[in-house]
RNA sequence: GGCAUCGUGGCCGAGUGGCUAGGCACAGCUCUGCAAAAGCUUGUACAGCGGUUCGAAUCCGCUCGAUGCCUCCA
């Protein structure tokens, strides 16, 4: 029997704000989609949160044996610099800054992306489709929206009619808004000479002479607006109706809305049974901006070159501080925050790695049952990998106690307890040991064990000047030594 | 200005109508040649003011503050 059908998860549902039992519309399968990066830039820590989110929630789904089609985009065109200029889109103006092809901005930061999520650990995604790829669909889904009568051409360009869909259908239902709202408090704007509303938005946008990415549409020369290669690759890959549609807080609206009104536009269909939302990344308590300076990029953090935080912090480290607040809270990064995930995240390894050391009885004080099923409990309540990580917590107390000999377990207790263990710090946390994780670590063993006997020789002679320099000078190396009953181990900071 | 989310002990962060997560830091103890590591013990917090209730940090109202969105943004 597959395990989801002994677990029950239950999600928060931005569309209706509350926490639902989680039903697929096929037992067994599941169709998530997550909005990706807009490769123009860096992907920076705020952005990585996100990822990092949905791929535990990737990871616990696929643990409890579900197959998930899992797809993610590339934005490699189609957002607007300003949706009242000439119609300039972000890449294209990226290109012309560095003199640069569009497609080698597309390519470079694509790559740093992938390169970046590699690190945290991050599992790719069944399906990587990108916007450019996917020209035909938008074009097509266009031609659907203005066949129903909810958008309208001008000039070269399409725009969805926003008002008139309003009045059939619901908009503003994800992010509470109501259109009369909206209209009431519209904000001076420049010029939206073309659009009926300023609340209408391009699905098709006319290219400018000099505009460089530019596809040939029914109506002229042109590139698709912001929001249609979501609704285009979605559907395309999951169908008209689909289970998870995530992202991150900030594109609740106006991204998702309109997600949701160029599906229902077009099919009639509401695409998306369970909205799942990421809260945001805050450095020391404010937004990450590029402009102010608040911004920090994962390659700075690993390294430690930057003006924010006092060392370097590996991204097992950085993804378990995540891990530790819950998904859809806000979440401030700070250097003593860092600094005390990092001890957590070393305690938890150890305690890890002491398992298989472990000795065993003919009774255990632990129930490790009991415990499992908490463990489940915790990421059945909407992923909650705080209250996960609070029970790894326990167990680590527990095989502390084991290995001191205070308490005793058993040999099949213990074998639960490590494939548990295992089970939720490295596949659903998506953790790994880098103590353990470096080619050079038997070398690195032999020789420190050396040191350790030479250590304890030094000891036994009461030769406490040499023994303290061994030790000491270790430490400055970032190598710990811990003296306990039976001999001296050592770890690897 | 509008919409939304949130305000928890020294710090970070869960949770929730009564049984007071967890991590880090701090203090004491055990262990140690001294330390470190590990273990044990102590610390009763939920922005403010009203209200509902036998009982609220948890529900309602107001005030203050923060963050996000309202223009591209994970």
């Amino acid at each position: 029997m597959p395990l989801y059908e002994q677990q029950t998860v239950k999600v928060t549902n931005s569309l209706t704000g509350r926490k639902e039992t989680f039903n697929p519309l096929k037992k067994g399968y599941i169709g998530m989609y997550v909005c990706g990066p807009t490769v123009y830039s860096n992907v920076h820590l705020g952005n990585c949160r996100t990822f990092i989110s949905f791929d535990m929630i990737f990871r616990y789904f696929k643990h409890l044996g579900f197959k998930v089609r899992y797809v993610r985009n590339i934005t490699d065109a189609g957002h607007l610099e300003n949706d009242a200029d000439d119609g300039e889109d972000k890449i294209a103006k990226k290109a012309k800054l560095e003199q640069l092809e569009p497609m080698e901005v597309v390519q470079r930061y694509t790559v740093d992306f992938h390169d970046t999520l590699k690190k945290f650990n991050l599992l790719p995604p069944s399906i990587e489709p990108t916007a450019t790829g996917h020209i035909i669909e938008q074009i097509e889904i266009i031609k659907e929206i203005l066949g129903k009568g909810f958008a309208y051409e001008k000039n070269g360009s399409v725009y969805f009619d926003v008002v008139k869909f309003n009045a059939s259908h619901e908009y503003g239902k994800l992010s509470g808004r109501k259109l009369e709202d909206m209209i009431a408090n519209t904000r001076e704007l420049a010029a939206q000479d073309e659009k009926k509303n300023p609340q209408d938005f391009a699905l098709w946008k006319k290219a400018e002479p000099q505009h460089i990415m530019r596809w040939p549409s029914p109506w002229g020369d042109g590139f698709p607006g912001w929001h249609l290669e979501c609704t285009a690759m979605s559907t395309k890959y999951l169908g008209e109706n689909f289970d998870i549609h995530g992202g991150g807080m900030d594109l609740k609206f106006p991204h998702h809305e309109c997600e949701i009104a160029q599906a229902e536009a077009s099919n009639g269909k509401s695409p998306v049974n369970y909205w799942l939302h990421a809260n945001m990344l805050t450095l020391n308590g404010k937004k990450m901006s590029k402009s102010t300076g608040n911004n920090i990029y994962p390659s700075e953090m690993f390294s430690g070159k930057n003006a924010i935080l006092s060392k370097a912090f590996p991204p097992s480290v950085v993804r378990f501080f995540m891990m530790q607040a819950h998904y859809t809270s806000i979440l401030d990064l700070s250097d003593s925050a860092l600094l005390a995930s990092e001890k957590g995240y070393h305690k938890l390894m150890e305690a890890y790695s002491a398992i298989s050391q472990l000795p065993t009885g003919p009774t255990s004080d632990f129930d490790v049952k009991a415990w499992t099923q908490q463990c489940y409990n915790a990421m059945n309540d909407d992923f909650n990998t705080p209250i996960l990580i609070a029970h790894l917590f326990d167990a680590v107390k527990r095989i502390n106690l084991i290995k001191e000999g205070k308490e005793t377990i058993t040999e099949a207790d213990k074998n639960e307890l490590s494939n548990t263990f295992n089970s939720f710090v490295f596949d659903v946390l998506g953790l790994e040991d880098q103590s353990t994780s470096d080619g050079n670590s038997q070398t690195m063993e032999g020789v420190v064990n050396l040191l350790i006997d030479l250590r304890n020789q030094a000891r036994a002679n009461k030769d406490f000047e040499t023994s303290d320099k061994i030790r000491d000078e270790l430490t400055a190396l970032g190598i710990q030594l811990k003296d306990g009953k039976d001999g001296t181990t050592f770890s690897i900071n």
